[in-house]
DNA sequence: TCAGTACGTTGAAATATTTAATCAACCGTT
DNA sequence: AACGGTTGATTAAATATTTCAACGTACTGA
């Protein structure tokens, strides 16, 4: 799952990176109002973490911006605990929650999780595709109530892949998604072909369909 | 297991500490309304106290605020003897036990150990996994009902991680838990393995299976 | 239809990361 | 001061990730 960080400070910003991706998010940071439009208008996130007052705009700008491209889902305005005018201006747009600093970390983990259970599953903990099912809480996957082996990244592959059944996901956004920085070009895929591999492997052999197909120059897609 | 103690008597409030740090719980502290909520607003508590007379308003609303996010599980009002309407008033709004001042902390101490008995072990004071028992009230770890010597953290990273059986728990997870401060960034989890270590080595050495999984690049999982 | 080419799959090797184990320093208690 | 428990640093081991090269398969245009 993959979360952008619009946040100036760059100690919290950086403390956000590292507890977030121990969690298995992937991050992408803007520390100002232009780094953060550019980085929305050109990129899609699950959940998106808005500091309000930016060098360089209001933050409340972007969210507006968001608001007019409907990309509204998934963002959490975190900004200083009085600014009670930016909490109200922030929900009134439609933001998912507001988070007051300064927080502890496990807390805007615990919130991000919310935000991407809504957005994605309808509020619930685990998906299930016939004899495959996919726990977010548990973070395990298990083919006829067997769990299944399976590494970080395969886990995140299946899980992008799930959430966009019957959707074909390129092979740039399922790079972006699995891997570290949106800034990062990828020259090549072999490393999604390696995990698709591994990760179609381990599920048939645990008895389940194989549910992923490839598309022919177009990337993936989930399809039960 | 952690408690937030909102109170303000420092004399008190430290006295706790001290008595509740000696029964193994790591304690928070609050000792004024706004203080109060910022905690139960940013963090996650087993069990929290909550003192109703509080300088900058009333604790009722802190308990008005923990019922509206549904964290009222694991409340114990503290309050003057003869205040009889905040007991109505807190109870009724859904306050797990009551407790009037002056109290003997070891009567806190057990209704602490209730109220989390309630909460996370449906009021059982033992765990049992075949031949691995946890005693709650004793806080004791038994294999085939013989006592395990083991050290106050290993003690709390098998609870923790055996009351979220099946469940990739996080290092970041693990490290809050079991780590006295609040504090929620850690450089590395080094003493993590090290604790790991011990337990499993004085668990396997009584003769209990390893129910403690690494789940590489996840966390830590207790499994049955 | 058929070669030609781009794309996808595979398995193995190389690299990087995470976890384990050991040992030493630290800290609070007694 | 001595002790056990806890934590941090270092090294070793296990595991995951990425790269690479060889091979299949699907599309393209003549």
């Amino acid at each position: 799952m993959k979360i952008l960080i619009i946040e100036d400070e760059t100690e919290l910003s950086k403390s956000m990176v590292t507890y977030l991706h121990r969690e298995s998010y992937t991050c992408d940071t803007a520390f100002d109002f232009d780094e953060g439009m550019q980085k929305i208008e050109s990129f899609e996130y699950d959940c998106i973490l808005l500091d309000i007052s930016l060098p360089g705009g209001s933050g409340l700008k972007i969210l507006k911006a968001l608001k007019d491209n409907n990309k509204l889902d998934g963002v959490i305005i975190i900004s200083a605990k009085d600014s009670v005018e930016d909490k109200i201006a922030g929900l009134n747009l439609g933001a998912d929650d507001y988070l007051p600093k300064p927080f502890h970390l496990s807390e805007l983990s615990a919130r991000i999780a919310a935000v991407i259970r809504r957005k994605w599953f309808q509020g619930s903990n685990v998906l299930v595709y016939n004899e495959l099912t996919i726990d977010l809480l548990a973070k395990t996957v298990s083919v006829n109530n067997k769990p299944v082996d399976i590494t970080r990244k395969e886990y995140d592959l299946l899980l992008y892949l799930a959430s966009n059944k019957n959707r074909v996901i390129s092979k740039n956004a399922i790079a972006e998604n699995i891997s570290g920085d949106s800034a990062d070009l990828y020259d090549n895929f072999d490393f999604i072909y390696a995990h698709m591999k591994n990760l179609k492997r381990k599920l048939t052999a645990a008895g389940s369909d194989d549910y992923i197909k490839s598309v022919y120059g177009m990337g993936y897609k989930f399809t039960i």
